[in-house]
Parts: C-alpha cells; structure tokens; sequence
DNA sequence: GTCCCGACGG
DNA sequence: CCGTCAGGAC
C-alpha cells in the first residue's frame, strides 16, 4: 500500500495526543469484564454512544452477569432492549449468554475466540471484546476508525476491508491496544468526524417513515404488551394484510415473535 | 435528508 | 456484492 512507517508514526502521535486531552469517560470503560464490554459492543452497533450509556447501565445493574442473563426470559430482555432498535441483537445478545454458559462454561472471552459460533457476534464485536477486557494485540475497525484511516493516508472510499484490517495492524501500537482503540474511537466520533470528512459510511440507511422496520417495531410494542390477533395488529397499523404477513413471517424468523393460527404472541425463551 | 464503536441473509 | 434492520439527534 505504499504507507511509510514515518506516517503512520506521525498518526499514531497526532491521535493518542488527543485522546490524552480529549477522551470520553464511558461507562463501559471503567470495567474490564468481559460480559459487560459484549453488552456494550453489541448495544454500539450501528447506535450512538450517547444513546447506549443509560440502556447499558441499566442493563449491567439488571442482569450484572453473563449467568444472570442466560436465565432471563426473552420478555425481559426484549422490554430492555425496547427503543435501542435493530431489536433482532437483543434475541441474539440472550442466545449467545445461554451458548456461552452452556457451551463455553460462561467463559465470554473463549467465545469470542470462536465468534463464528455465536450470532450476532461478528469480526469487529469478538476482536472489540478482546481488546478492550484483555488489551489484546488485536486490531478492530469500526466506521470511525475507516474514516480516519481513509482520510489520514488518503483512501479511497471504496477501500476494501481487507485492506483497512491490514493496514490497522501496522498502525496498532503493541502493548497499547485498548488505549488504541479508545483514542481512535473519540478521535473520530469527536474530531474526524462524518460531517468534517465528508466520508460517507459503508451502508446507509433507508428512510424510517413508512418503513417495515417502522411497523416491525410497532407490531413488537403492541404483542409486548399482550398477544394479538392478526386483524387486530391489521386495524392498529393500518397496513395491507399481505404486507404485515411477510413482516410477521421475518419477525417469526428471526424469533421475535411466534404465530399459532390466528394468534401473535412473544417470541418464548 | 444524514449519521451512528455491524451482522446477517440472499 | 447488496438490501435489511430502530430510533433519535442534527
């Protein structure tokens, strides 16, 4: 890639220099247990910091260990989990507490080393857990990190992840990882950031209003609260009944839900 | 309208 | 590779 060792040198300085002025003070990073760095890399997915602290803190007071939330029941954790959206991570977050006490003897950090096995736990999420419990020499790019690594060695925007993973482990300062990290993060959530790069991220989003993820959440509000019939989720929302049957056939898919005949009720644990 | 410490299925 | 998945802040 032609990146000199002198300018990644010069970016590692420039960075960890404003994270010593700059950084954030988050909850999740006064811990180093595993557990709860998962709940947080699994609640920051796609979401704002700003918008993961409470649900997080809540979350850790609630079920404080990964054994507690392996015993929960999906009700609970969905009801948690309610106004965070991408609701399908909160069913997965649950799945992969009961594999982990069951097939890993609760052990988190195990598992991340076999991410493979757990849904909902990708690439970034499993080397993310890693880094920042153990300080492991492990790299994780993220959207903010891809934007400061486009912008700073001049990218361009269709670089490849593999390219990027690459080029972040020539960056990583071994030992320093989880400072790494956490310097990068704040650099480019509160520096380089997307409005000042003008750097777009790797998937946008479709418009919200008149969406399916827009009824999939109403329809999960509504059976939350009790089990419904199919009319009556059909009078609340509105919507055509071909429609709302394809949007109930994903929510069964993804178990969020369970349809018996004409009846809608939460998904069981 | 745009973005946010991604992952999954097709 | 491409579309989908919540919700609020700006």
């Amino acid at each position: 890639m032609q990146i000199s060792q002198k300018k990644i040198t010069a970016v590692q300085r420039k960075i960890l220099s404003f994270y010593r002025q700059h950084h954030r003070d988050l909850p999740w990073r006064k811990t180093t247990d595993p557990y709860k760095i998962l709940v947080s890399e699994v609640m920051l997915q796609q979401t704002q910091v700003s918008r993961v602290i409470t649900y997080y803190s809540n979350w850790v007071r609630r079920w404080p260990t990964i054994q507690h939330l392996a015993r929960a029941s999906r009700a609970e954790v969905l009801e948690a989990w309610m106004g965070l959206g991408y609701n399908t991570r909160a069913v997965r977050l649950h799945q992969a507490a009961k594999t982990i006490v069951s097939a890993f003897d609760g052990d988190v950090l195990g598992a991340m080393q076999h991410y493979h096995d757990i849904r909902g736990v990708g690439r970034y999420t499993a080397h993310a857990v890693q880094i920042f419990a153990t300080n492991a020499n492990l790299v994780a790019v993220d959207t903010n990190i891809r934007r400061i690594f486009i912008k700073e060695f001049y990218l361009p925007e269709s670089v490849p992840d593999q390219q990027l993973w690459q080029l972040a482990e020539r960056c990583l300062p071994k030992g320093n990882s989880r400072t790494w990290h956490n310097a990068l993060m704040d650099y480019g959530a509160l520096h380089m950031t997307a409005k000042t790069t003008g750097i777009k991220p790797k998937t946008s989003q479709s418009r919200f209003s008149g969406s399916d993820r827009q009824i999939r959440a109403a329809i999960l509000r509504m059976v939350l609260k009790q089990d419904c019939s199919f009319k009556e989720l059909q009078r609340q929302l509105n919507v055509d009944p071909q429609r709302l049957d394809t949007i109930l056939g994903s929510l069964s898919k993804e178990q969020l839900i369970l349809r018996k005949n004409t009846m809608i009720a939460l998904h069981p644990d």
